[in-house]
DNA sequence: CGCTCTGCTGCAATCGTTTGCAGGATGACC
DNA sequence: GGTCATCCTGCAAACGATTGCAGCAGAGCG
């Protein structure tokens, strides 16, 4: 069916061997044998068997990539990231959506190990034990998560609380509500804890936690009338799927946003420009995130002995849109 | 470094033979042995080479899929879909996303086809022949796209397509506009040709080819002014993200939706259900679309000889929400 | 006690490639 | 023309599993 080395060999009169160096080290072979050998395998069509090459090199020359919902806009564009770097670095992407179950992450993740080079874990939501053993076991870079002396790519999740608490504090909100994603959710505790300690900062302002929610639409709709009852006049949301579910709600019980309430997203995901008002967010680098997991991961692959730990910490910017306003627009008319 | 067979065999004190039978046909292995190579094969944490079974076996239990961009979320809710029925059925998913160019859809197919048992093509934007010759080297199931007795999985375009014109025609609308997608999309030709065709069938109705547009939001705002010049009270866009695009330029504009202009999307994305107004679109079963893919291919490669040609016709159903209204809403009093 | 039959197990070949090593050819230089 | 170095090519041994076939042991039966 398929045409291997030996078919090109005896096609082009060389051996095997030759056959393969031809295609892997060029220099290796007499220039007019080369050629004639590219060109029979050109012609018959040849492309080298994966799994026999990996058997013998012990590279595949993929990467695995676990994500907890490949439909959450977030994931995707980490996911997108990760295609365009592994592409131009001539590797092939496995991925695993572990559907926002932490119990099979690590299942998922020694299935792949065996068939990729090196792993990249995007926001696991397995305890930190669990990342320990993994990273015993295979060469694997965290995205979205700190765990110890594993190589990892994090954003600034601090300096995003505290751009949107300033932003917040600057349009004279004083009660700040905060809307969290799931307990097993790394960047959630870390800007709950952000949140919790900056707002606590400032003596004329009030922080509330609400609570953990599922990171869906409907998790943030499960979150608006607890934040409306906590009198919070702004809030802010574990990320934007969150904050869409908050927009929801309140506009199902006619609150208004922003004259009423306040709300600031996380992620900044494509989609947030559109919703209407547009959703102020924490703009977080998705795409750069998934490029820079993978040049670490490659890093670590091709140079074994090399840099035992690395961090990336990325950059955000906060970005105003329509879903933040002043604290007593309220009082004003409506701009009907 | 990684436990063999072999090193199993030393301890379990039988040959490779066994290790391997007692692990992929248990029956053909005295019980007391079993039991143990099993046990020293648990305790050593014994995984079979992936790689090395594959030479053997020709099986890979992968399998491929490419989109032209993961960051849409309905190629992300599709690859949701592809992951879930995937993994039940015990296999894992290669994914490349082609960043919406065609000429190396092929060469991607190429890559991953010898990675994998079988190859899904979501809404492949190469031309037919490229199909057909991918086709006859790989096993693969085209989502979203037809094409000769190549097995496909497609929703009913032609339906969408007459549902929207039949709800448009409902609310008043005579002139009715259709907004692209890429030329090299075989859905968007679809739409297109049924839009037309259908739309001409009301000697009523007029209808309006706007053109070519990015699949992306850009796209959508680039055809909202020809939209608008185009005298058409209602627009049937290609897909939602377009229609997002739509309803972004109608806003700058001051054109109020759907008052001044009724927009229909299509595809409806999880998001559409929270833009403001909330988007009507032609729903497709995505999720399905994507579990339905991996169950052809699978039925295909479990058993080669069976079902030389297959093809699963999916339904759709409009879903109204706030961006289509009447036609002479413009009339009455504008709701503050 | 011996024969046959059944049921396990091990031997060894195989999948398609890579790669160390050896050997042959060629050319250069004395 | 001989010697040596250089360059290229082929041989063969891996890699780690699967699997047809053969052989052996034990049981059953006459």
């Amino acid at each position: 069916m398929a045409v291997s080395a030996r078919d090109v060999a005896r096609v082009a009169g060389v051996s095997v061997s030759t056959v393969s160096r031809a295609l892997s080290r060029p220099d290796d072979v007499a220039a007019h044998t080369r050629d004639r050998v590219l060109a029979t395998a050109r012609g018959m069509g040849y492309r080298p068997n994966a799994a026999a090459r990996t058997l013998i090199t012990g590279r595949t020359g993929n990467i695995g990539l676990i994500v907890p919902d490949i439909e959450n806009p977030f994931f995707a564009s980490v996911t997108k990231g990760v295609q365009l770097q592994a592409r131009s670095a001539g590797y092939a992407v496995f991925i695993a959506d572990s559907d926002e179950d932490p119990s099979i992450e690590r299942e998922l993740a020694r299935n792949l190990a065996k068939q990729v080079d090196g792993l990249i874990l995007c926001s696991p939501r397995a305890p930190g034990e669990v990342l320990d053993d993994l990273a015993r076991e295979c060469t694997l870079v965290l995205v979205n998560r700190r765990r110890g002396d594993i190589p990892s790519v994090t954003v600034d999740n601090r300096e995003g609380v505290r751009q949107a608490i300033g932003h917040l504090r600057a349009l004279g909100h004083r009660r700040l509500a905060y809307v969290g994603g799931p307990a097993t959710s790394w960047s959630n505790r870390e800007r709950l804890a952000a949140f919790l300690e900056l707002g606590g900062e400032h003596e004329d302002t009030e922080v509330v936690d609400l609570g953990f929610f599922q990171p869906y639409v409907s998790g943030g709709v499960a979150a608006g009338d607890l934040a409306l009852a906590s009198g919070a006049t702004a809030v802010l949301a574990y990320n934007d799927v969150v904050a869409f579910g908050l927009l929801e709600r309140f506009r199902q019980r006619g609150v208004r946003v922003p004259d009423d309430v306040s709300v600031v997203g996380t992620d900044d995901i494509p989609v947030s420009a559109l919703t209407s008002p547009a959703l102020t967010s924490v703009g977080l680098p998705l795409v750069s995130s998934g490029r820079a997991g993978v040049d670490m991961l490659l890093g670590l692959v091709g140079d074994p002995a090399a840099v035992p730990v690395h961090h990336h910490h990325l950059a955000v910017q906060l970005v105003v849109r329509g879903s933040t306003g002043p604290r007593d627009a309220a009082a004003r008319p409506h701009p009907g």
